[in-house]
DNA sequence: CCATCCCGCCAACTG
DNA sequence: CAGTTGGCGGGATGG
């Protein structure tokens, strides 16, 4: 379901619309009125669009809920700012927000992720310098190399305690994690989202350990959600994909896709400034480098402090996760190491 | 049902 | 203090 021929090189714009869905009619109501404003706002570039904030919100109820969905959101900002340029070029978020027809906020879903990416960074406010996919390889093999030092792929199935998640970016460091996961496994390994949690879920902390069931519940929910944004926009970026359709499993599961859709992202690499290293302190200039709310991306020593949180004996209020997580691993093993020639395209 | 995840409130920061 | 960022979870949606 959903579509799936992404081999998609960025150049369907209008066929997405006409083919989504078999439902007849089909032009979006709105989406001429998305073209117009886009259309005005081109123009207005240059002019510090204030005023634009507050486009009109059409009849918002008629839009189909998945054509809001941040991964079609995504891949519509992604043919405004493309994975694939030289060099780099500055990108207002508010103005890119009315172009696309969202709120602000939703921005910042999607480039606080990419972001995490090494795909642009916060230049100052409101501004962010795009860089595309441009550092996006070498970061890749940062990410691996990171996700070992953290131990993910022990993390994962219990084996070594989860790496404390900061309290800032936690979206930005959720997603760089949530990749690590699929650099750090043999290619082709499937995973979910609810092993993907296990991770990103600190179970060490003091405040951690006395919180009611429910408490814990709703933090899991809530990862999860954030894991859904996530995935969205791994997906929209080429970065991983969905698995759908397993017999076994119900839950779709997710497998890393490569670097991206498309190559050719080798040669570029000019002399764009050097890939932070993750959690490092943006040097100088750039935006707020050390302020409280910016990058504290995943700190690389904490990793060599070991903090004791040994699955079995850390009462696990929710042992009807591990349960399912159980299961879950068993599963997704067995369809992860049969070689069998099975649903892979 | 319940998996998915849009939406926007509002706290945490910043200029 | 007004404006920006972005954590966070209610609850709509549609399979």
């Amino acid at each position: 379901m959903m579509y799936e021929g992404n081999n998609i090189i960025s150049t369907p714009k209008r066929s997405a619309l006409s083919e989504v869905t078999n439902s007849a009619n089909y032009i979006s109501p709105n989406a001429n009125l998305k073209l117009l404003t886009n259309v005005a706002l081109q123009e207005n570039d240059f002019v510090n669009c204030n005023s634009l904030q507050q486009y009109p919100t059409p009849p918002s109820s008629a839009v189909h809920r998945k054509e809001k969905s941040l991964q079609i959101l995504c891949d519509r900002f992604l043919e405004l700012y493309p994975l694939h340029i030289n060099g780099s070029i500055e990108m207002q978020l508010d103005c890119t927000a009315a172009r696309l027809g969202v709120e602000k906020r939703r921005m910042y879903d999607i480039i606080n992720i990419l972001e995490a990416m090494q795909c642009a960074v916060h230049k100052r406010k409101n501004t962010y310098l795009w860089y595309g996919g441009t550092r996006l390889n070498a970061f890749l093999k940062m990410l691996k190399k990171e996700g070992e030092n953290l131990k993910l792929s022990d993390a994962l199935r219990g084996k070594a305690p989860k790496p404390p998640s900061p309290k800032h970016k936690t979206l930005g460091v959720m997603a760089q994690r949530f990749l690590m996961l699929f650099l750090v496994e043999p290619p082709n390994t499937l995973i979910n989202l609810e092993m993907a949690v296990r991770v990103l879920i600190d179970s060490s902390n003091k405040n951690q350990m006395n919180l009611s069931p429910e408490q814990q519940d709703r933090q899991h929910k809530s990862k999860v959600r954030r894991l859904y944004d996530i995935a969205n926009v791994f997906i929209s970026v080429g970065l991983i994909e969905k698995v759908s359709g397993n017999s076994i499993l119900k839950k779709p599961v997710f497998k890393y896709a490569g670097p991206l859709k498309t190559k050719k992202l080798n040669e570029v690499v000019l002399n764009t400034p050097p890939i932070t290293p993750l959690e490092a302190r943006t040097p100088s200039q750039i935006y707020a480098a050390k302020s409280k709310r910016k990058l504290e991306f995943t700190t690389s020593n904490t990793c060599k402090e070991i903090k004791f949180c040994i699955s079995a004996n850390t009462d696990t209020p929710s042992h009807k996760w591990n349960e399912i997580l159980l299961v879950a691993n068993m599963e997704l093993t067995k369809i992860n190491s049969a070689g069998n020639c099975d649903c892979l395209t």
